[in-house]
DNA sequence: CGAGTTGAGGTCACGATGACTTTAACTTGC
DNA sequence: GCAAGTTAAAGTCATCGTGACCTCAACTCG
């Protein structure tokens, strides 16, 4: 193998909570940002990650990032993309070019509470951050990488029940939609949003009710699956084995 | 940045055809594999790759190792994953630990004939290698790597007209169908599959048709979409309300 | 020229979806 | 303590995509 001089290989991470946006009191998405207090892009604002430590898996690599910029355990955590252009905006330094593999993870929001802000590291608004949602650019390549982890989670919120990683053991199916509503950015009708969900099968009811809430007090829900992991090493394989040619038609597209 | 002596980063590309199965005839995916000539793993088939020049962007270097192992351009690269496990099946080497990462490609059968077949590689039947395969397990992790390179392959295929990259520029829609059949192993109805893909409007006629059949000839078709590139640069983020189809269909949970 | 084969277009029942309505069950204001 | 307000929960209805299946078209071959 050759030498790889010049190569620095570092992990980063998209760290999604849902909280009230501050003017609306809308529920938004944030994610922590760390300022930079080194060039190159020094004062600019960057995801939080670093190097990887050859001791490390990626995955690992991420959530000690995430343990050290939140103090808190993913409760849903995927590899997003490897970006490695040459010149990934001004990525070429002093010590040559860096190769970024970006992980997406999601925290729920009352953990979010307890987490501990860190020195330079602040929560932000995540449409209403960089050059996308009308401020200062991130450092590096972050622009693109945050957009593109905003749009693989509102396209996996669509056919994936990773929203329930946003809420707590028990909730209410409001709750759920408003989640849902929250990363979509679109409301839903409540009625047809319940079918869809218990005919999913993906909660079950606890038979416990919410108390205190001005109007009939609705029932509460846990999960009833997993969250998926997308690890490639658990991904269940399914084999249809041989072609048969008795097989009945079925579906495309 | 703290020095990663011991630590490099490789570029594998898992790269499919389809031609006739040797045995039955029907199409089958096919990848070109690599023997291994150095430890470890020597005499081990591997994906084509090598380690990452820090000259070239990640796609440059999947684009690269296709060249070199059949001497063709894909019509469709794609990112699969980054694999950074710290001991990937024995890739702790003397050279340190590998991160690879890998991309799956698309190319054509009729550019497949053509392509020269370099010392030590071979084109396999994806599915009878490795240990999956009931064959002798690939090199390093690359078992793994390649089934999950099928499953994203058999399920992208679903929900993106990636099909079209097996084919030339004019075809008729038995062939289409065809590519769908031996992708997902699975027989579908001719009149069915016709109605959805022309719905899709991904494929538009020629006016032409296919003459010499030995039964009634049918029309030939040309694309009418661009197979979507998957580069987070260039995906394009709708605005306010509408989700991104970075990814799979729709549904919800 | 008829048999064989596949292309092309159509029908039909079913299930999921979105828009909407109705009733239930609670709290708060008067 | 009762009406008003609010949301939960359940149901209705038209529409649309799907899978299964049928019929006719258009060619070659024996």
């Amino acid at each position: 193998m050759t030498e790889q001089r010049g190569l620095t290989l570092a992990v980063s991470t998209v760290i999604f909570a849902l909280r009230p946006h501050p003017d609306t009191g809308r529920l938004t998405l944030w994610l922590p940002l760390v300022r930079r207090i080194r060039e190159p892009f020094r004062g600019r604002w960057a995801l939080p990650g670093g190097p990887l430590d050859p001791a490390d898996d990626l995955a690992t690599s991420a959530r000690r990032t995430l343990e050290r910029t939140t103090g808190l355990a993913p409760h849903y955590l995927e590899q997003l993309y490897a970006f490695g252009a040459v010149d990934r905006s001004g990525a070429v330094t002093d010590e040559g070019r860096v190769v970024s593999v970006v992980y997406w993870a999601i925290i729920r929001p009352d953990e979010a509470e307890r987490s501990v802000v860190g020195e330079n590291v602040e929560w932000q608004v995540a449409d209403e951050v960089g050059a996308w949602g009308g401020a200062a650019p991130l450092a590096f390549d972050h622009d693109t990488v945050l957009r593109y982890a905003l749009a693989r989670l509102r396209a996996k919120i669509g056919y994936s029940p990773i929203a329930l990683a946003f809420l707590t053991e028990e909730f209410t199916l409001a709750a759920l939609r408003e989640v849902h509503e929250a990363v979509t950015q679109r409301t839903l009708d409540p009625a047809n949003f319940r079918r869809q969900v218990l005919a999913a099968k993906t909660v079950a009811p606890t038979g416990r009710r919410l108390a205190g809430t001005a109007h009939r007090p609705p029932a509460l829900y846990r999960r009833a699956v997993e969250i998926p992991s997308s690890d490639p090493a658990r991904v269940t394989v399914t084999e249809p084995t041989h072609p048969a040619d008795t097989d009945p038609p079925k579906g495309l597209s």
